[in-house]
DNA sequence: TATGAATGAGGGTTCATTCAT
DNA sequence: TATGAATGAACCCTCATTCAT
């Protein structure tokens, strides 16, 4: 009954991350062993032990590199919200203007490939901005308020919106996304039960279809009436 | 143990829910108390001993109204948001239809007076679904679904809507208003973080103005593009 | 979900139990009650909501009854005990007294039809007379008692022991055959593993052959030497 | 809470098991600990708090070295077992083949020495093997057949008996000692009213005596007839 | 006699985080 | 820098028994 749990540790000389660059590199580990988890199972029900194993390194040195749970799954939604601006914004240059459907076919996808970050999103505010410093948060909030100024301006002229609408746009689907996602994704016996009852299976939505009628709605709203986001009482 | 909360266990006589009426009175003090509970912490910081003490029952008295923690949760969820349908359906009669802003401002309001109601919204998918028995969350869905067909209809009329875009616009609402409710709410140290970073103002939103925002370019869109809700695509 | 638990409980006029004879019956539908739980799942795992409801009694009826959990319980083991004495005394008077086989096989049969005795006999000094009044106890000892004297003697001719030996036998019969049935009902996946293990399968035994080895030695050993039933240092 | 016994958290420092030799000394002390509890109160009575308390360590700590409850006490009694099975066979060979007598009262002595051993054999079957991970079990099991069968080798060869009847006799005694000591047991009140009972003194046994008696017939049963344990029909 | 609402002490177990090594 | 042993508060839920009705 002696483990015997270092087995499977190879050799740990050299584990020791001493320049700047080996720091990255493990902590780029931790994060990716997290991702890894996170395709398993929800955020709720992953452990900084099981991060830790996954990642091969011993729990109390996850916490060298990150300050609590919280953070680390934040610096994971960090990274994969930039990579979602990143496609995004390619998205927007490489359609043409007057192609709305297939600007928006491209962004469901963009959505559709990172299934984690619709999870991380959902989490982000309620529960990831509670146990992580604030400096850590200003930081991210930062690059995000970056991305979303960049790409809301570049979104406002491919949408032929008015100024001010393409952040709005962008800052509103931080709220619609996870919200639409996780209404989408009910516990699979009560999905199971939506769909056996006949006047239910309204609840059982399909989260790109649901996303598609909201985008075309909200843009159509925005183009024709641009003086809303100006309205003095807002 | 040290403390005994109202200990020396005040006459019990009385105390005994014995009629069908009493029981509910006795079901609805639970209620009450983690009401009161929830609006002094996030429903995550609430436990079943409090919600008992508070209701001054003990701790398995609570489980023999509701199965699970989830449950009492879910029934006052479901309760606030019948009330909610309740007030959303006056304001619908009440107010005349050429006065969208008015009727977005009562809206709005009725929002604003049920701060716990967007609190458990923000929850009840990613959590409250999770260990409620699955007939429970059946019935509370199968009110929702027939609040949302009658006041869906009488939306559409009021805001001249096509047919469905009233119900949709309900459906919509239930991802929306979370979503904006937890990024309006951030920790208060973000907060003031926040506030006092001229370049992430931006982030500290205001529910009810975004709200007002978001609503009026969704109508928009809505009434101007009915057709958007049956795209094939969709 | 307003319970309407009441559904099948038909008409309550007349369930009083007034007379002797109506408590007598009550009495015995809770303890068939318990009996069949007891051959559903083990004892541990039967709670006294459990049997008062499969009684089609209220919970507090039950403790009318039966002082305790445990009570009820012993109770329930005192009748199956008396039930197997009866086929035991019956056995000993149709076997002929030349074959032994017969009547040790006939034996076998009456433990393997009466698991719930096993089961119990297993429970009883462990746990049963752990929360019984004494007095109740006493009772069913002493019913034991005369039992095990009358059918002692009648043993001893049967099987030409010497005079204490068939009490005595019958009285070690209460730790060995308890013994010997919770040894051969390890919990599934266990009893599957042993099984797979060669070196293991010993230890996966057959009830009915092992107390019959274990009978047939014990039984030559009283012919052999009787003298050590009173052998002056026991 | 009240108590915070030994509070005041002495000197923490040393108390870390860092390397395996340490490792092993805190998992004794819990053992160890456990041990204590045991010979205080019955095994149902003992709570993981109050092990970990008894041993000084936090209650998590207790669940590093012992996945559930029941592999601690497993633990205890594989470690106890193992030593009585050592002064088995040294008693073994340490007496003449000549003193059957001399024997058995070492073996009684052996039990009488360990009564806890007796305690958790009682449990063995019922409880401990419910909710260990079945490969821990699998590794008692293994030690204890190892045992069984060099030691009933050796007892066939002290007691001419035929072969398998060494380790059969073994086999027969877990289940036969833990029956008969538990019957020997009863509670202090229970036992005090048998004791006034003329006729129920009889179920007042002396657990030395009485294994003694019925290994003295087993003993001679197998002498007599060793083809019994090779009966086609067991 | 019958009911079933109420009790409340406990139960085992988990896990983010710390810190001695 | 890395480790992983140690912590301990917290958690949800159960259930035998009581007693007001």
């Amino acid at each position: 009954m002696t483990h015997g749990q270092q087995s499977s540790r190879q050799d740990r000389s050299g584990r020791r991350a001493v320049s700047a660059d080996l720091k990255d590199r493990r902590r780029s580990e931790i994060l990716a062993a997290a991702l890894r988890l996170l395709s398993e199972r929800p955020y709720a029900a992953i452990t900084m032990s099981e991060v830790a194993a996954a990642a091969g390194v011993a729990k109390g040195t996850s916490y060298l590199y990150f300050p609590t749970r919280e953070a680390l799954f934040l610096q994971l939604l960090a990274e994969h919200y930039l990579g979602w601006f990143d496609a995004f914004d390619a998205q927007l240059q490489a359609s043409a203007v007057t192609n709305l459907d297939g600007w928006i076919d491209g962004l469901l996808q963009d959505f559709a490939r990172r299934p984690l970050l619709l999870q991380l999103m959902g989490v982000l505010h309620a529960v990831l901005e509670h146990n992580v410093p604030v400096a850590e948060v200003l930081v991210f909030k930062r690059q995000l308020a970056q991305r979303v100024t960049a790409s809301g301006a570049a979104l406002e002229q491919r949408l032929q919106l008015s100024p001010g609408a393409g952040s709005r746009l962008l800052l509103w689907l931080q709220a619609i996304v996870p919200g639409l996602a996780q209404m989408a994704a009910p516990p699979a016996p009560l999905r199971a039960a939506l769909l056996a009852a006949p006047d239910l299976s309204g609840f059982v939505i399909d989260f790109s279809a649901e996303l598609r009628r909201l985008l075309l709605a909200l843009i159509a709203g925005l183009r024709t009436c641009p003086e809303t986001l100006h309205d003095p009482r807002a």
